[in-house]
Order: structure tokens, then C-alpha cells, then sequence
DNA sequence: CACGTTGTCGACAACGTTGTCATAAGCAAA
DNA sequence: TTTGCTTATGACAACGTTGTCGACAACGTG
């Protein structure tokens, strides 16, 4: 396992004043030339573009930020619930991409849906002087980025909307989505249609049920209370959760989940129940290996790539503009139809 | 879709002057109560803190880290190929709750297998002065790194070694991993087994590759080159290296998949081919639904929590001892062995 | 040639913080 | 009271950079 020995040879880096000495020059002509400023001699130019390869330099550019007008890190702070979560590594990519394509970077944490961890990671952030911040909020009040923002750190909302704060924001479509599944169900004949989704407390969470609900009372029956199971945190407690719903009499012939955690658990119970190819199922959040299921999994897909391009558009257009009006931009979802969504409510199962 | 209106206040932020004179002290009192530097009265440090309450002064750590002794940033650059990547995003994730424990933060950056943008990743990283850099490397050279590991930015690799560098890395047990895969193909009666890889260059499908060759070497017959095909860095491209390889006479009757990424191309071919239930497969990389699919996916697991992990302790230890014996640590990964790799040779298959 | 204008460049202050040092205040021992 | 030591505090330099300004040379114009 052991491998080598280092040779222990720590230059500290080199600055402008260094190479300012070997070019022979004024160590403010080095800023000048690394800055592109006007009313600089190429010949003197030529001198420290040499100088800065022969050593080496590489700005500091935490320092040059302290200094400079608007003091802006180009950095950007983005907090999500879960980075390992496909939702959020795919959302992380897009900010990403698009903040470097304007060369900034991207500070990114997981607040695991903790309040206190949210704010810990926001205070480094702004502490580190980011220039905007993109946060997918987890406690039950974001006001305390008020203060962040009157200083000049404009943050954005993604997923869910921040409680007791005006900002920009971007959410998913959830309630129509949902509603959506529901009629998708109902077309292939479906009326007993359970729901497993998580706490109420989460926006997402009670948007989605609501959708659910909506639907549901559209329908003659209207809605059975004890398919509707919330409060599902993990996929362990989704699991359970789908085999006391299908235990239930009459059982559903139908089943939705509320999101990607909350699907892995369901589809397991399902299996575990014998039950794939006869319940019908349509899963928020659409999942990389869906389609290969058998039957194939119907999904409510989230435009991940127009969330994350649209936090940051946001987040960019406010950087420019702090005064302009706060908008919040809903972004559609859809529904993909597979096959498990089309299984029919068999007839012995139709009241 | 519009909202409402800001109020733009934007004061400047509050810096430990104002809040030195709020207290009615000086600065560098109110630095020491920060710092919890000792010899400050007691009354002096509650009227401090007071004025840092009441104005809600945070410090500039940007600030402090240009002054500070040893100029750490308490911030560590991390570049992969891929965020939205499984595998990738849980590496970050345990990456991130490992610094984040040092209270450290985590610039995030994708390379996209691309060696420049990999090098202007590193670059802008190291302009912010990150204290240490992970990276799974993607270019064919990683020598520009030891400059700025001389400088006192200390480098880990992960999932591959950097080439024409010394440096601390973590990898995984690739070749071990695919022996194993082909021995348990090989248990259930299988002779012609396939395998598709990526690009030679990636060091991981080289390793991967080799440990394929070897297992296959052992057998009686040896290896049918035109059942190994490599070079493919998408999904559609395996999915269309896989039609191809069952098309041959004979046809292979088990696959390897390299990587995850090809296994979704793959599998997807054998759905066309309506193979899935007779071809044994077996693939490199778990994924978040593979034993939900019919017949199960058998994987080779990559071990993402030792490896991540791992990578962080020795950057975090070389930031502590910048002189200690470059480390590779090697993690074994673990064959789940699920249906897909069970799935026998049919007799009219079998030579 | 005198003059103003422009271009080039360096000296120096400043950013917000920490490190160094001097000094004042407090207190025990002489 | 004086001495000596410790504790508390502030003045100031310093980090590496950018902003401001003035010095000076080169230039064009009358």
C-alpha cells in the first residue's frame, strides 16, 4: 500500500510582486497586464506574460476579490437535500455547467432536508462571500436569507418555494402532474388508487397529495382515506407502508408514489407481494433504469434540465439586476407512459 | 409568472470595524473574540457578540484566509466526470460530509472526460486557493498538477491513477472485480462470454478489460476477440455494439458491461433482441433499480463509501503531513450476485 | 519652442482580516 | 511606594490584489 516518499519542497506561490521583480516592471503593471487594462507597451506586456509563465503564476484571486469593486467571488453557493439523489446530482450538473460557462464556480452541500445543517451550510457559504446563493430550502423558514440578500447575496429558490421570504423561484408542476396519473389511471379503468408520499412538510409533498386529491374527488367515488399513506421518509418506510395498503379490503388496484425514494420501496413491496404485473403504478420522478422494468415503469418525469437552467438563469439575472421583480417560474412535468400505468383494473377487481 | 417587487436596500456587509465600534472597542478586539484568542475580559467579548448580534456582522473568511498563517481556505476543489452520474454524485456526497466535518467546503466541478476542462477546473480551483484538490483524472497527463502540489495544494486521485505524477490515490479493485464476474459466468456453464468497455485510455476499462482477459485466459478455449468490444462512451454506442455481438455465429450466450453507462445500452439491446431472459449478464457498477429488474441484475458493486472515504481521509491526513509516503489504497469491490449472472448456458448453446 | 494632450508606468492607499508589538492597567511581592 | 509580572487592549503592519493619482515621456499643434 505504501508507495513513496515526497521530497518536501514547499514554494510558497508565487504573486504579481514577484513577477513584477522578474520582469522589471511595477508590480501594479503586472495587474494591469493580467487584467487586460488599457495603456500598457506590448514590448512591456511580452516581459510579464514571460515572467508569469517562467514562474508559474497563477492569480490569487480570493485576494483580488477583497479588493475589487463589487467584491464578487464568482462563486455561487447551491444547497440541495440529497447530492447522491439523481433529482439533485442532475439539477447540481445543469447550475454547473452553466455557471461555468460563465466562469464561476459552484459550492455545493446536503442539507439532508435538516433546517439547522441548511442553515450551517448557507452561513459558510455567505461566509466564503458567494456570489448568489441556489438553495432547495428544508426548514420552515428561509427569512433569516433576508438579511443575506439586503447584503447583496441574491438567493433562489429551486424545488420548493422559501417560507417567509420573497424570492425567485422555480418549482416542478407537482399537483398537475399527479392529477395527470391519477387520470392516466382512471382511463385504463382504475378507481381505487393509493398514494404513498412523504412528510406534509415538504412543499413537493403536499403539492403533489393535493394533485392527488383534486383528482381523486373529480370522480364519482371520491377518495378512500386509508389508501393515502404520507409521512414517508425513506424507502424502508415507503415498503411498509405499500404492504398495509395492499392488505387493506377492498385492496387498491392502483398505486402512486410520491417521489423516487418512495418508488424504489413501493415497487419492492410490490414484488415482494407478487403484485408487479397486476397493480397498476406510476412513480413521480422519473428513474434511469425505468423503462427496463418489467412492466416498464409509467413515470411523472421532472424537467430537470429546464429547473436547473432556470435557477440559474434567475440567479445570473439577478446578479445584474437587484432590482428587477421577483419572478417564479413553474416548470411543466411529464407524464412518459410505459406500461405500468396501463395495466387495467382486472374485472374481478372493478366494483 | 411575475411576482413582485424588491425593495433594494443593499447595504455592504458589516465588517468587524463596525462592529468594533458598535462595541465601542478595537478592531482587533473584536478579531480576538472572533478567533477566541484569549486575554479578553468577559464583559468586553458579551459586548462584542452583542454588536455582532445586533448587526449580524458574519466574517469575511475570504478575508481572513489572505492573512491567516498558513493561508488554508478551509475549501477543497473536487473535479469528476460526470455529477449526474450515480456513481460519481455518491462520491461526492461522501466527500462532502467528510469535509464538511472539518467544516471544510467542496467546490464541485465536471470534466466530461475532457483533459482541458479538467485543466480549467484545477486552474480556477486553484485560484481560489482551494487547501487540497481530489480528481479523477481524465486526460493522459497529470504532471501540471505537481506544480501546484509543490505550492502546497496537495492532489488525490480517485477511481484512477493520475499519469506521470506521484500522488496519493484511491481505486478500486476493477481487474478482481471482472474475474470474478466472468469466474461466476463461467460456474454456471458459460464459454462464449462478451464484454463491452469503454475507451482503452480510461484507465478503469483498461483494468477492466485485463482482468476479463486474464479470467478468460484460463479457460479451455480462450477468447473469441470479436466478443470484445471496447472504445464505446455512451449508451447508444453499446447498444449498438451489443446488437452487433449477438448477431455473430456463434453468439456469445453472457455479457459483461463495463461500466454503468453501458449497461443501460446494453440491456436495452437485449430487450430489442428479447434475449434478456436467456443471456446471463452480469455488470460493472450498481444501480439504483437493478434488482428490481426481471431478471435481476447480478453487478460487480463498487465499493463508493470506502473509496470516498478513503480519498478524503488522505487528502485531509497530506494536509497534516505534507512529507508522509504517497498512499494508493486499492478497495475491493463485491460481486452481488443477483439472477442475470445465474441465468445458464441453454444446452443448444453449449459447444 | 512652448503648450496641452495622450500614453505609460509606478507609488501608494485600500479591501477586511490576522499577526506583532507597545502600552496601559491591575496586582502581588518587595 | 516601587518593582516586576501578567492581563487586556489598541495601533499598526501585513496578506495579495485592485483603485487612484501623479510623474514623466512622447506626441501633436500653434
Amino acid at each position: 500500500m505504501v508507495q513513496d516518499g515526497t521530497e518536501d519542497r514547499v514554494t510558497r506561490a508565487p504573486t504579481i510582486k514577484d513577477v513584477a521583480e522578474r520582469a522589471g516592471v511595477g508590480f501594479k503593471t503586472v495587474s494591469r497586464v493580467l487584467n487586460d487594462e488599457p495603456n500598457v507597451r506590448s514590448g512591456t506586456r511580452e516581459k510579464v506574460l514571460a515572467a508569469v509563465e517562467e514562474l508559474g503564476y497563477r492569480r490569487n484571486s480570493i485576494a483580488s476579490s477583497i479588493r475589487r469593486r463589487n467584491q464578487r467571488t464568482a462563486s455561487i453557493g447551491l444547497v440541495v437535500e440529497d447530492l447522491a439523489n439523481p433529482f439533485a446530482s442532475t439539477l447540481t450538473r445543469i447550475i454547473q455547467d452553466y455557471a461555468l460557462e460563465r466562469s464561476h464556480l459552484v459550492l455545493v452541500g446536503s442539507s439532508d432536508g435538516e433546517p439547522e445543517r441548511e442553515r450551517e451550510l448557507v452561513g459558510e457559504f455567505c461566509s466564503r462571500r458567494v456570489d448568489g446563493l441556489i438553495v432547495v430550502p428544508a426548514g420552515a423558514d428561509q427569512s433569516y436569507l433576508e438579511a443575506e440578500r439586503d447584503r447583496g447575496i441574491p438567493v433562489v429558490f429551486v424545488d420548493r418555494p422559501g417560507k417567509h421570504i420573497k424570492a425567485d423561484t422555480v418549482v416542478s408542476e407537482n399537483a398537475g402532474g399527479i392529477s395527470d396519473a391519477v387520470h392516466h389511471l382512471v382511463e385504463a379503468g382504475h378507481r381505487r388508487i393509493a398514494y404513498l408520499g412523504d412528510r406534509q412538510a415538504v412543499y413537493t409533498a403536499a403539492q403533489r397529495l393535493s394533485g392527488y386529491r383534486a383528482a381523486i374527488a373529480g370522480l364519482d367515488g371520491g377518495a378512500d382515506r386509508r389508501y393515502i399513506r404520507t409521512g414517508l421518509r425513506d424507502s424502508p418506510q415507503a415498503y411498509q407502508a405499500a404492504l398495509e395498503v395492499f392488505a387493506l379490503e377492498p385492496a387498491p388496484t392502483a398505486l402512486i408514489c410520491g417521489n423516487n425514494i418512495i418508488t424504489i420501496g413501493a415497487v419492492h413491496a410490490l414484488q415482494h407481494l407478487g403484485l408487479r404485473d397486476r397493480i397498476a403504478c406510476i412513480a413521480f420522478d422519473d428513474l434511469e433504469l425505468a423503462d427496463l422494468l418489467r412492466p416498464a415503469l409509467t413515470v411523472v418525469a421532472q424537467d430537470s434540465e429546464a429547473i436547473g437552467t432556470g435557477a440559474a438563469h434567475l440567479l445570473f439575472g439577478r446578479l445584474e439586476d437587484q432590482s428587477a421583480p421577483y419572478r417564479r417560474i413553474t416548470v411543466p412535468v411529464r407524464l412518459i407512459e410505459r406500461e405500468s400505468g396501463k395495466i387495467p383494473a382486472s374485472d374481478h377487481q372493478r366494483r
